[in-house]
DNA sequence: AAAGTGGTGTGACAAATGTCATGTTTTGCG
DNA sequence: CGCAAAACATGACATTTGTCACACCACTTT
C-alpha cells in the first residue's frame, strides 16, 4: 500500500484527485491541504510514502516544501504537479532532487503511473520539459537588475526606485537600459511583460 | 440518468473530473474535450442534458460556446466552471443566460451537486461571484481608451499607437493621461497590470 | 434654443525615461 | 599574482511620457 499525501490549492482538483488516488487499491491518501505551510505540518507527522505538491500555493510554494523535506532527511518522496512547463521552476525541481515533476496537462492515469515508478526508485520528469529546457530563455539579469526590474513591475518611478534602493536616478535608469538590451526589447512595459511571462520576478 | 459533457483544457482537471462524474449512478458523462471548437461539435451531435465549460479554452471560449448552445435552441444546460471570479466573465455568463456558474476553487462535491440541482432547474450561482460583483471594478473605460490601451500593453510606444490610430502623438498622451485619471494610477505600468488583472484587454 | 454632458481630438510644457560614454569595484581564471 | 570580463555606478543628453487648458461635436435636458 502507497501512502500519499496531496497539496493543490485549487480545490476541485484537490478534492477530485484525492478521491481518484484513493479509489486505486493500493494507493491511499492520508491528508491533502490548499496551502503550502499545511502540507508541510502533515507531510512531518504523517511521513506518507509520496508527496504531491503543486508549486504555487498560499505560505509556501511546492518547491520550498520540497526542500524542506530534503533538508529533514524524510523517507518521503516528491512529485512537483503544476501547469506550464517553466524552465525556472524546473531547475529548482532538479536542485531539490524532487523524484517526478508532471505537468496538469497530463492526464490523470499519468499521476498514477508515476507515482508507482516513482516508488520503484525511478526518477521521472515529463518529456515536454525537457524539450522546453533547450528552447526556454534562461535568465540573463544581474540581481541587482532583477532588483530594479522588480520595482519597476510594481509601477514605481526611476526615482522611487532609486530611493528605494539608494541609487542614483541615472544609474537606475542605466540598469534598465542595460535589461532593455539584454531582453532585446525596448521599454519598461515590454520588459516587465517578458520578466512575468518567464516567473523571472519574485 | 444525467447525461454530461465536459469541456476542460487542462487534461489533469478534466480526466479526473470525467472518472469522478462517472462513477455517480445517475451521472454518465458523454465525453470531453479539451478545446472550444471540439466541444461545441460533440455537444451538438450527443445532445448532453448538461454541459460543463471552463471559460478559457484554445479556439472557442467556453462562455462563446454557451452561447452557441443558446442560440441553437439546444435543450442543453449549461455550467460554467472557472478559475477565478471575474465579473467580466460573470457578466457575459449571466448573458448568456448559463444555468450554473461555479469557481475551481470548489470542491468536485459542490460541482456533483450544482448539476443535480440545475437539472431540477435550479439556476446556481457561487456566493463567492455575488459578494465579489459588489466590489469590482466595472471597466470605466470609453472604447477609444481601451484601444490606445491595448496598443500600450503590447509595448508600442505613444508615437506608434499615434500612427497606427492615424491620430496624434499628443492625443494618444491625452487618452492615457485620461486613463490613469480613471483608474487611479500614474503610469503606463500600473495602468496596464490593472487591465489585465481585471481582463478588460482583448 | 440654450445649457449641460461626455466622448473625441490637439498642442504646449514640464517631468520622466532611455541611451551613451565613462569610471570604479568585484570576480573568475590561467 | 595579474589582468580580463563582468557587475556596479554616475551624469549629460535627447527622446518619450504625462499633464493641462482648450476646442469641437453629438446628444440630452431644460
Amino acid at each position: 500500500m502507497i501512502t500519499l499525501y496531496l497539496a493543490e490549492d485549487q480545490s476541485m482538483l484537490n478534492s477530485a484527485l484525492t478521491q481518484l488516488l484513493d479509489l486505486e487499491d493500493d494507493l491511499h491518501v492520508l491528508g491533502s491541504a490548499g496551502d503550502g505551510a499545511t502540507a508541510w505540518q502533515d507531510i512531518q507527522r504523517l511521513k506518507p510514502d509520496v508527496a504531491i505538491l503543486d508549486i504555487e500555493m498560499p505560505k509556501l510554494t511546492g518547491l520550498d516544501v520540497a526542500d524542506k523535506i530534503h533538508e529533514s532527511d524524510l523517507p518521503t518522496k516528491v512529485i512537483i504537479l503544476t501547469t506550464f512547463a517553466q524552465k525556472a521552476y524546473f531547475e529548482r525541481a532538479v536542485a531539490a532532487k524532487v523524484n517526478g515533476y508532471l505537468l496538469k496537462d497530463s492526464p490523470s492515469d499519468d499521476l498514477i503511473a508515476v507515482i508507482r515508478k516513482v516508488m520503484t526508485g525511478q526518477t521521472i520528469y515529463a518529456p515536454e520539459l525537457v524539450t522546453n529546457m533547450v528552447t526556454a530563455e534562461s535568465n540573463p539579469l544581474t540581481d541587482r537588475e532583477l532588483a530594479v526590474l522588480a520595482e519597476v513591475a510594481s509601477g514605481l518611478s526611476s526615482k522611487q526606485i532609486a530611493a528605494s534602493l539608494f541609487l542614483s536616478e541615472g544609474t537606475v535608469r542605466n540598469y534598465l537600459s542595460a535589461i532593455f538590451s539584454k531582453l532585446g526589447v525596448h521599454n519598461r512595459i515590454e520588459a516587465v511583460e517578458m520578466a512575468k511571462r518567464n516567473k523571472w520576478l519574485a
